[in-house]
DNA sequence: CGAAACGTTGACCGTTTTCAATTACAGTGG
DNA sequence: CCACTGTAATTGAAAACGGTCAACGTTTCG
């Protein structure tokens, strides 16, 4: 059977709780921006990891010929710059989108605790390892040229948990698209639609 | 200076030989397959994690439509089904896609191996990491709509190294699509196009 | 209550996909 | 060494699909 991302995501809720809580409470800081405000620069000497509380943001870096590219749009819940604990300068630009609460995990905190307890280090490196095969599984259903069968497997694999618009986002649709596909779906009968907004396959 | 995927790659190439040669001898094997040889199946109990040494293959698993979605082309050097360190089943096949030498590191004393030494618990943490890096990006420029944008971005995290087929599939694009935005990079000069099938920013 | 964000749908237009064909090239066996 | 086969590179034309723009209903929340 096919994993879910839903499964993962639930792991994933549950394996980020483990972390932060195996971590010293002095490890981690909790800080508010406003929007536009920076959480690192590019070139900035490296701080820590961090986890997404309230808000949002991208983290973008500039292309050779000065236009820049979005790298990721951390969620909430999510954790980011998890590889900046091993490097010493963050290779990308974070920003506020909107007004964000944000967790610190201090960059030798973690590496420490990488370092003397392997219960912490292979939670870390499971953590790591999902990630990937999420990514995995999202490349995979974003390769789906058909705008009904991407929909379709997206679905199937959970990736609907939020609202449709997020949905749509995260499957590299328009929500417009999403809509209609989602309702040649319904009236298909793949697809149930029992209040607005919510969809999923019968 | 912007880190490329190249560099991430050198890298990469490093930690990977610093990881397996922290492995006892006894915990890897390497074996032979020929073109269209599986090393692992969909659903299969998980064995290992594996290290591409020579050849190329692929990973993929069929759509609920019966396509087959490529989830992964490995490069020489590169590892793959690292998550199944953590899994009792592959969620994808593996084949060949030419006569390849394969390098597998026994599941169990990778385990144990985190579990023991700190070191290598690191070693590990960082190459899933840089892969998480990685695929954010790539997932960054699938999301690009316009195919001209899409391919300039593309080229500029250099992932265009093997032929244009792969970079087409990478990027998401058929490869007609991919062909006629690079024509047209090329016409505005942003490309330079020095011979059949080689294309890089300028 | 009003604003803001989401949900939903329609119409039109443009881009990309699809289908098709041609050239180039690398490998293979006679 | 050469015809032969398969794959990559390249280009064209037409059709289809999804994007964009626009509008409106609905829910939420301050």
């Amino acid at each position: 059977m096919i994993a879910k991302l839903t499964d993962l995501h639930y792991d994933f809720d549950h394996m980020i709780d483990e972390l932060t809580q195996s971590l010293n409470p002095r490890a981690t800081t909790v800080q508010s921006y406003g929007r536009g405000d920076h959480v690192f620069r590019q070139g900035g000497v490296t701080s820590g990891m961090f986890l997404m509380l309230t808000g949002g943001l991208q983290l973008q870096r500039m292309t050779e010929a000065g236009d820049p590219i979005i790298v990721h749009r951390p969620q909430v819940g999510d954790s980011f710059a998890e590889a900046s604990i091993f490097s010493d300068h963050y290779h990308c630009d974070a920003i506020c989108t909107e007004p964000s609460s944000i967790m610190r995990l201090r960059k030798v905190a973690v590496l420490e605790k990488l370092r003397s307890d392997p219960g912490f280090a292979e939670m870390f490196s499971k953590i790591m390892a999902k990630q990937v095969q999420g990514y995995r599984q999202v490349l995979e259903i974003v390769a789906i040229r058909s705008a009904k069968d991407r929909v379709a497997a997206g679905l199937s694999v959970g990736l609907h948990n939020g609202t449709i618009m997020d949905f749509a986002s995260r499957i590299g649709l328009t929500h417009e698209a999403t809509y209609r596909a989602l309702r040649v779906l319904v009236t298909e009968g793949r697809v149930a639609n029992p209040e607005r907004g919510i969809y999923h396959l019968r």
